[in-house]
DNA sequence: AATAGTGGTAACCCAAAAGTAACTAATGGC
DNA sequence: GCCATTAGTTACTTTTGGGTTACCACTATT
């Protein structure tokens, strides 16, 4: 009787890295910080449809999983900055793939290319926002 | 006054993908299917702790964003098999990037294999199920 | 004296996702 | 005549994720 197998060695590890990312926001914070660090209020900025309180969250989960460091310096007012670890860093090309794959799969949804612009202090990317 | 370019072109398409396949089951699915087509049953047998209205709902979901193929052969009782597209195809090694990525990224977590073993015609992997 | 600016937190609310249990249709086998 | 089988569905409940508003601390600026 011929035995038949079905192998999955990968499956967990997915599961995991989907617990870790696979949400709505991780994603593209990681996408954006990928730019450089970044202060939480332009993040907030850049990310306008989120609310600060799941912005603070998604950022203290995406730290406790070691993908994003915090420094808070003591100034007034406060300056916290965020930026990638080597882990995330690592991530950055499986997420271009991954989103590659979708321009390739869905041609007809021609997504739109999200550009964003800071001007000098604080207008440009207010702009950018507002529009 | 220097502009500074914050460019994500991708994160658009990225957002699109991790609604298509960013949750808990469906790369599980999609991985499982890579071993060839499957039944309903299977799949629910394969994934213990899955619901069977959850399942229906992720093949429905899955099969409309052009991922699944779903036959339905008119037998009693009913016989349903899934496979995966053209598109889902494409998207394997993604997802094999992914997984590959958090067995790198977190060692420590030594990740199970998830072999699973069909014996003959439904005692083997209800057997696995079991354990 | 008042206000703006920053990175949060707390309390509360809502909708969507997921889980549970019972049920179905149609047939073959006992 | 009865049960098992399969791929669901329905109705109901629970859990989760995310959103809203208000508030705080501390200083520089007006």
């Amino acid at each position: 009787m011929a035995r038949k197998y079905i192998d999955n060695p990968n499956a967990c590890s997915l599961v995991h890295t989907m617990n870790i990312i696979g949400n709505k926001w991780k994603p593209i914070i990681l996408y954006l910080l990928s730019n450089g660090s970044m202060r939480f209020g332009m993040l907030n900025t850049l990310i306008p449809t989120i609310s600060k309180k799941v912005l603070t969250n998604q950022l203290k989960e995406l730290e406790n999983d070691g993908l994003l460091l915090r420094q808070s310096f003591a100034e007034i007012p406060p300056r916290v900055e965020y930026s990638l670890t080597e882990k995330a860093v690592g991530l950055l090309p499986v997420l271009k793939m991954l989103s590659d794959w979708a321009n390739d799969a869905y041609p007809e949804m021609k997504f739109e290319q999200c550009r964003i612009i800071e001007n000098g202090k604080k207008l440009a990317y207010n702009n950018v926002y507002k529009n």
